[in-house]
DNA sequence: CGGCGGTGAATC
DNA sequence: GATTCACCGCCG
C-alpha cells in the first residue's frame, strides 16, 4: 500500500457576533461634482478605477452564474426548466470538464486542482438539464460551473435532488432553480463562530461545507400559483434515511446564511407557498433509485460479463428487477450474445 | 443520473 | 520523451 503524504490547507476565520456602531461620516470635498448631478466630470476616488471582483453576471446558452474569483467556485447558478426544454438525447460522454474561458487565469479552477484531491467535480446546473444539444450541455462543464463536492454526495442525494427538480416539470410548467456552495461556520469548543474550509490544488479552490438549492416553481399564469423550497444541504454522504424536508430552510435564513437575496422580482413574497406543502418534496427511495441506476448500467453494458455483474450486484442489493428492467436486461443479453458470437468468428 | 481513473494514440 | 486527450471500463 503506497501512501502519499497530503499537505491539508484551509482557511479558519472568527465571525463576530456583534456588529460594532458605525459612524457615517460624509465628506463633501468634491461637493461640486454632486450638485451638478452626474453629467459632468467623474469622481477623483475613480480617477484610477475602483477594485473589481468579476462576480458580474455571466450568461450561458441555459444556465447564468456570478463567480467567486477568491473562492474559484461559482457564488450562485441559475436556471430556468420546463418539460419541453428538458428534452434531447446529448451525452455527457462527449463533454469534458474545462476551465471557463470567460474567467481570467488567474481566477480560474483547473482540473489539476480537482484530480486526485479526495473531491468530486460538482455540477451546479447538472448536465442532465441540458440534454437539449452537446454544444449547451459542453458549457455546464466549465468549471465555473463545479464546486468540489463529496463524491456520495454528488452520486447520491444531490443527484435524487436534481432529479426530482426535473420531475416537478410534470406538475409546475415552469422553474426557476438556484444552486451554490455555502462556508458556514461551526461553534468550537471554546465557544467561537468560526468559518473553517479545505482549499484544493494549486488555485486554492474552496471547498463548500454546504450546497443550497432554491426552487421556485409556477404552476401556471397566475401569479398565486408561485410555490418556493430552500434547502441546505451538508456536503457529506447522506443516505436515504433522511429525507429532503430535513434540509429545508427559510427563505430569509438561506439569504442570510449567502449574503444573496434570492428572486427579487418576486412581487409579493409572502403569498409564496411553500413548495413541500404543495408537493410532495420526497426524493427516489432506495430501490427506486437503485433501479433507476441499473437500467443506466444495462443500457450501457458492453459485454456479457459486464451484465450479469449488474444483475449479480443487484440481487446483492436486495432489489428485484421490475418488468421495466427485466425487458431492458432480456433486450440487452440478447444484443450482447450476438456481438459476442460475431466477434468469435474470424474474418471471412 | 452522478462521477473516477487507466490506457494508448496523438501531439509538440 | 513529456503532456494532452479520447476512449473505455468501472463504481455509487
Amino acid at each position: 500500500m503506497v501512501s502519499k503524504v497530503v499537505s491539508v490547507r484551509s482557511v479558519c476565520g472568527f465571525v463576530l457576533g456583534a456588529t460594532s456602531g458605525v459612524v457615517a461620516l460624509k465628506l463633501y470635498l468634491y461637493e461640486e461634482q454632486r450638485t451638478d448631478s452626474g453629467s459632468s466630470a467623474p469622481r477623483l476616488i475613480e480617477r484610477f478605477g475602483l477594485p473589481q471582483s468579476g462576480a458580474e453576471t455571466r450568461f450561458y446558452s441555459n444556465h447564468a452564474l456570478s463567480y467567486d474569483q477568491a473562492l474559484r467556485t461559482p457564488r450562485w447558478v441559475a436556471e430556468h426548466l420546463s418539460a419541453p426544454g428538458l428534452l434531447g438525447h446529448a451525452d455527457r460522454k462527449h463533454c469534458r470538464f474545462r476551465p471557463d474561458p470567460g474567467v481570467p487565469e488567474l481566477f480560474t479552477a483547473r482540473n489539476q486542482d480537482y484530480l486526485r484531491s479526495g473531491w468530486s467535480r460538482g455540477h451546479m446546473a447538472p448536465a442532465g438539464d441540458n440534454k437539449i444539444s452537446e454544444r449547451v450541455m459542453a458549457e455546464t462543464f466549465y468549471l465555473s460551473n463545479i464546486v468540489p463536492q463529496n463524491y456520495e454526495n454528488n452520486a447520491g442525494f444531490w443527484n435524487r435532488l436534481e432529479m426530482y427538480c426535473r420531475d416537478l416539470t410534470q406538475s409546475f410548467s415552469q422553474l426557476w432553480v438556484v444552486s451554490g456552495p455555502l462556508l458556514l461556520p461551526q461553534t468550537q469548543e471554546n465557544g467561537s463562530r468560526t468559518v473553517c474550509y479545505q482549499l484544493i490544488g494549486k488555485d486554492d479552490v474552496a471547498v463548500p461545507t454546504h450546497l443550497y438549492k432554491v426552487i421556485l416553481a409556477q404552476k401556471d399564469s397566475s401569479p398565486d400559483s408561485l410555490a418556493l423550497g430552500a434547502f441546505v444541504v451538508p456536503n457529506a454522504p447522506i443516505g436515504f434515511e433522511h429525507p429532503l424536508t430535513e434540509f429545508q430552510v427559510s427563505l430569509s435564513d438561506l439569504e442570510r446564511m449567502s449574503g444573496l437575496t434570492f428572486f427579487p422580482a418576486v412581487e409579493r413574497r409572502e403569498r409564496l407557498k411553500n413548495l413541500c406543502e404543495v408537493d410532495s418534496c420526497q426524493l427516489m427511495d432506495f430501490k427506486r433509485f437503485t433501479l433507476y441506476i441499473s437500467g443506466r448500467k444495462v443500457t450501457s453494458a458492453r459485454s456479457l460479463a459486464r451484465l450479469e455483474k449488474i444483475v449479480t450486484e443487484l440481487k446483492d442489493a436486495g432489489v428485484t428487477p421490475d418488468d421495466y428492467l427485466s425487458n431492458l436486461y432480456l433486450e440487452k443479453k440478447r444484443e450482447l450474445e450476438e456481438k459476442e458470437e460475431r466477434e468469435k468468428k474470424p474474418e471471412p
